[in-house]
DNA sequence: CATTGTGAAGCGGTTCACAGCT
DNA sequence: AGCTGTGAACCGCTTCACAATG
């Protein structure tokens, strides 16, 4: 997901699989440690035990971007450092803005691994007043009302959500309005944006949700797999349709805080 | 990724497959939010709008589920709350302890999407000894020597490593040493586990790095596709094969941080 | 008769295994 | 001899399209 839509059939181009852009990174990172040594080649093996892949997908990966590799000998780091940051679009810096400091903001503008990619953060914004002119990670929280300022004067074409959910489709709108392109989602929604445009999202919740799914398993493989593991989920609801009382035990969980206006205040 | 090795064949149970348990919640939220304007009903469609996916994959994971739509009505928003609750593993509630309070260990820490879906903060972990004591979130930060006593104590089984990209490694093994069979990691680094243990990555570099690469097709097409677009980038640094001087321009990028040590101080 | 539930086809990605180079 | 590059088999997920059904 996240791409745009039926994607142009144009160029014909060497289109490389989405699934191989995401390990891309991965891979870049290994190779920059392994830079970082002086190690001058790896093979396919080495490499892909650093980047925690297989060595066939690595290669196969690889083989999309083309013929960089030596038979019988490996990899250049160098050279390949050098590839895969052309390929990324990383030997330019992209400025992004991160709109939303709060705690997660905040974060997020101290992140060292942005300005080590060639990402630089362009700008802070945030709805609160009170906040405008404070110095976060040493550059300055602006308001809101400059957003669409800041990001045609920097030329910014990425963007960082991390307001609260509530707020986070409005925020959106504005940024792709001054022209911003792609989007990096850490409100927990869902996005609409037009097409052309790409969202990524990052949800917190969701991966524990996802954890704890597999740990439930866990737990219940362990006494021989009963149905219903501990014995302490309440009953069915009932056995099929349900509109009568309500859903069983306690759908609703413990407070009606809803989808959470997610880390940062505002 | 991130699940166990060739996974047990055993039980042969009604498996569900990982992409839909990815989606479960987003569901689980779609709904939450239905529930609380206490709409009684959903169809596949507006359900499927609501979380961002089409109907029919909608309908497909619902399928794996059991059958707990009606046909030519939709589906009850309370029974489906409670039954994706219940197959996700959220009514029981999950202590959770946080590695790493840094700016982003602090920002996960007041979360309110934790505290909402079934999670509970069971502690927060440092190896700063000045930080020891000090409350984040309301929880006092405990020193990492407490670490291996904390998790037994309260019988935790997920943790999240918010540490340096150095110390997470480090930091996972005494985790899994302790009990934990879930990591959700936000540290820049590949983990090493052994099977039966879950990890899950969040990296915020690798996100941007893909935008990027999508943001460096929009803006090479618009120019009617050229080879090197913007004519910034350096000269390729050779045909094939480099292993003579160095790889071109910047291979190093500035500052040679390499892999960040991530978010938070310690 | 609107809407679910699902076989079956389609598609993208992974893995295999080996031919091709150095 | 060793390791890359890749066609082909395989696998899982998505999409289609329609039969089943309250």
């Amino acid at each position: 997901m996240a791409t745009g839509r039926t994607h142009r059939p144009a160029t014909r181009s060497r289109g490389i699989p989405e699934a191989t852009v995401a390990r891309l990174p991965l891979y870049l990172r290994a190779l920059t440690a392994l830079s970082e040594r002086s190690v001058p080649t790896v093979s396919s093996e080495e490499l892909a035990t650093a980047a925690g892949v297989n060595s066939a997908k690595l290669r196969k990966d690889f083989s999309y971007l083309g013929s960089y590799g030596t038979r019988g000998v490996g990899y250049d780091v160098e050279y390949l450092v050098y590839q895969i940051s052309r390929e990324l679009g990383l030997t330019q810096d992209w400025p992004v803005v991160i709109v939303g400091i709060g705690n997660l903001g905040a974060a997020l503008a101290n992140y060292g691994g942005f300005a080590s990619r060639g990402f630089r953060v362009a700008a802070l914004i945030d709805a609160d007043p009170t906040m405008a002119g404070k110095p976060v990670a040493g550059i300055p929280v602006q308001h809101t009302d400059e957003l669409e300022k800041i990001i045609t004067d920097n030329g910014v074409s990425i963007g960082v959500i991390a307001t609260p959910a509530g707020a986070a489709q409005q925020v959106c709108d504005r940024l792709v309005a001054a022209g911003i392109t792609s989007i990096l989602n850490f409100a927990p929604t869902v996005l609409t944006v037009p097409d052309g445009v790409d969202v990524r999202k990052v949800d917190l919740s969701i991966e524990l949700q996802i954890l704890a799914f597999h740990e439930q398993r866990k737990a219940g493989e362990e006494v021989t797999a009963p149905e219903e593991a501990a014995g302490a989920v309440p009953p069915p609801p009932v056995p099929h349709r349900a509109p009568s009382g309500g859903p069983g035990a306690d759908s609703g969980r413990q407070g009606p805080d809803g989808d959470v206006p997610a880390v940062m205040p505002a």
